[in-house]
DNA sequence: TCACCGACGTGTTACGTATAACTAGGTCCT
DNA sequence: AGGACCTAGTTATACGTAACACGTCGGTGA
């Protein structure tokens, strides 16, 4: 009578071994150190493995109350850059026994506003980039303890974040000391602290340089919504001799516009970016950016949730961010 | 005296409508037409919404013994094209009330080799693609429902395909049509089979051209490696006019090597990737390139478990791609 | 009158695990 | 000899949910 194919539970396992459901859970779950014989222990082990055994992570984590899964949310996974993050998390998730599921705000996902929903699964806790906006009210709701990246840290809640700020500032050091002083900020139009922040310290930056002027033109973040907008910024009469990007996928869209206008990059006009994406050294000229470390980025907010979790005080300075030099920038003509 | 903090159970929200634990579970789960009276049934919404009820999906997990969860194996997300694929599934996913948890394989996350470890999730089956080499043996031995993206069709299991080998007869198509008959074809160094199918597809194709010719060189998926293949492969004497790309990154590092040797895209090299990534029409010229659609793919590969899940036949065709012809191809010189 | 029925619920159980509480036999010290 | 203590386990229970099998009560047709 050929039994109902279903996945063995450690009670078929403690059949099999000659010993109780407890003892199985015991060895397996090493815990067994002067409570089972080691020749016991190993016959436990012998019987898991010739049966396939598996334990049942439902049942676990109904009985231990807790999950070691956490939720990562993110905006649309579009460029490289949260992908890096969710590696970084993921790593130090598997190094701590937990895994990371993901939610990609809802515009890539569908009808299911609700993340809790979306992500069909029991959660420890949430870390949340203040990108993902939509997202953030319904999270804010629930008790789950939270990490916000890239987020106000005046604001309540544990918060990790890129020394944006500084980046900016290596940006402007860089630009000023090739002569420039007449500025286009090319912003992403994405309503999120990180974006506020590199508008705010620019131009408190340049504010104080006499003789220095700042325009702002504003793009969704995309190469071609970028070529667009920096298309039409450009066309004015206002002489701009150096373009900063919030993104690196803006000056991607830069870069084409300038072309379009006749404009050579760096020698007519000096182009920065931000992030240090693939993308920006796969175009000619190689770009100037500030590299974010996306992957760190995510290991730090990982570790900090789980400092949280363990009821520790998370560590908290800013990670830091360093301009890379390259081709797109150049002394002013 | 304050009751310990923490989330309320369905047997809290009974209490608090005055029913059974049954009742609330026959309410919120839809079943209580016929059972329960609209009163009460309003009751019960009543109080799960103002206690904030949220079913333990770990104890419902258990309890159903399934788990709407799937898991989704992918190379390290380097690209955005398996994000594409992740994006797809788990939209589709969510239509259906499942989710999806990543698996990247091990080079980005770390230690734990065993994607069941790792995905600290209980599963009710598995997509995976084949370039995900590492952790394909595991995941072969469980018996949990498959389905494999990009693999040979001959293997067991069911398989979800883009019709590789046609975008590889457009592309030659399009380039033997320009005249070109001596070829590059710059190779992923990837053991996969969607890669195996490119190679043979191609060298069958130009055999049957008369006087053509087709030299291969190999690389990792990397645009820094790319380039260094490209320029070792170009420098060779024997002479090329086209160089047919694998992938969209590989055809980034051709760009840069032609560069490097003097050589002009696309007046003296034609050259073509695959994927259509971001990347593509960021260079210049734009790449002509196989446009793979990638959150479709993703798609249809969870439309593909979704019904196996359900004992039914999953419809199997190839999911159609097509070139888009953009500037880094011409008449041969 | 009475057997029956539908409407409206309730009591109880099982899912598979981890662990607290207990037991039985042997050893060792005093 | 007798308790203290260790070894090597076992028994029993709870986690929160879904659903099966019952119960009760008023009405109704014969």
């Amino acid at each position: 009578m050929p039994r109902a194919r279903t996945r063995p539970t450690s009670r078929d396992v403690a059949r099999e071994a000659g010993v109780s459901q407890a003892a199985v859970s015991l060895v397996l779950g090493d815990k067994w150190r002067g409570r089972v014989s080691e020749a016991t222990a190993e016959r436990v082990r012998e019987a898991a493995r010739t049966l396939g055994y598996r334990p049942n992570l439902a049942a676990r984590n109904l009985r231990l109350g807790r999950t070691r899964t956490v939720l990562l949310v993110v905006p649309a996974l579009t460029t490289e850059f949260f992908a890096g993050v969710y590696t970084g998390a993921a790593r130090v998730a598997s190094r701590h026994g937990f895994g990371v599921v993901l939610y990609p705000s809802p515009e890539g996902i569908g009808p299911a506003r609700d993340p809790f929903a979306s992500a069909q699964a029991a959660l420890d806790g949430v870390i949340a980039s203040s990108m993902a906006a939509e997202a953030l009210s319904a999270i804010r709701g629930d008790q789950l303890p939270l990490v916000m990246l890239d987020s106000d840290p005046g604001a309540d809640g544990v918060t990790v974040n890129l020394d944006i700020a500084d980046g900016v500032r290596q940006v402007a050091e860089h630009l000023l000391g090739l002569g420039h002083r007449h500025f286009l900020h090319l912003g992403a139009d994405v309503p999120s602290w990180t974006f506020e922040v590199r508008a705010r310290e620019l131009e408190a930056r340049l504010r104080r340089v006499p003789g220095a002027s700042l325009r702002t033109a504003r793009s969704p973040i995309s190469i071609k919504g970028a070529e667009a907008a920096a298309e039409a910024a450009l066309t004015s009469r206002d002489r701009v001799t150096a373009v900063v990007c919030d993104d690196d996928q803006l000056a991607a869209g830069t870069y084409k516009a300038a072309r379009r206008l006749g404009l050579r990059v760096p020698a007519d006009l000096s182009v920065t970016g931000m992030d240090d994406l693939a993308l920006a050294t796969a175009i000619d000229p190689e770009l100037t950016t500030v590299r974010l470390d996306a992957e760190l980025f995510g290991e730090r907010g990982m570790q900090a949730l789980l400092a949280v979790l363990n009821g520790e005080q998370p560590s908290g300075t800013g990670i830091p961010v360093h301009l890379e030099v390259r081709g797109s920038t150049t002394r002013v003509p």
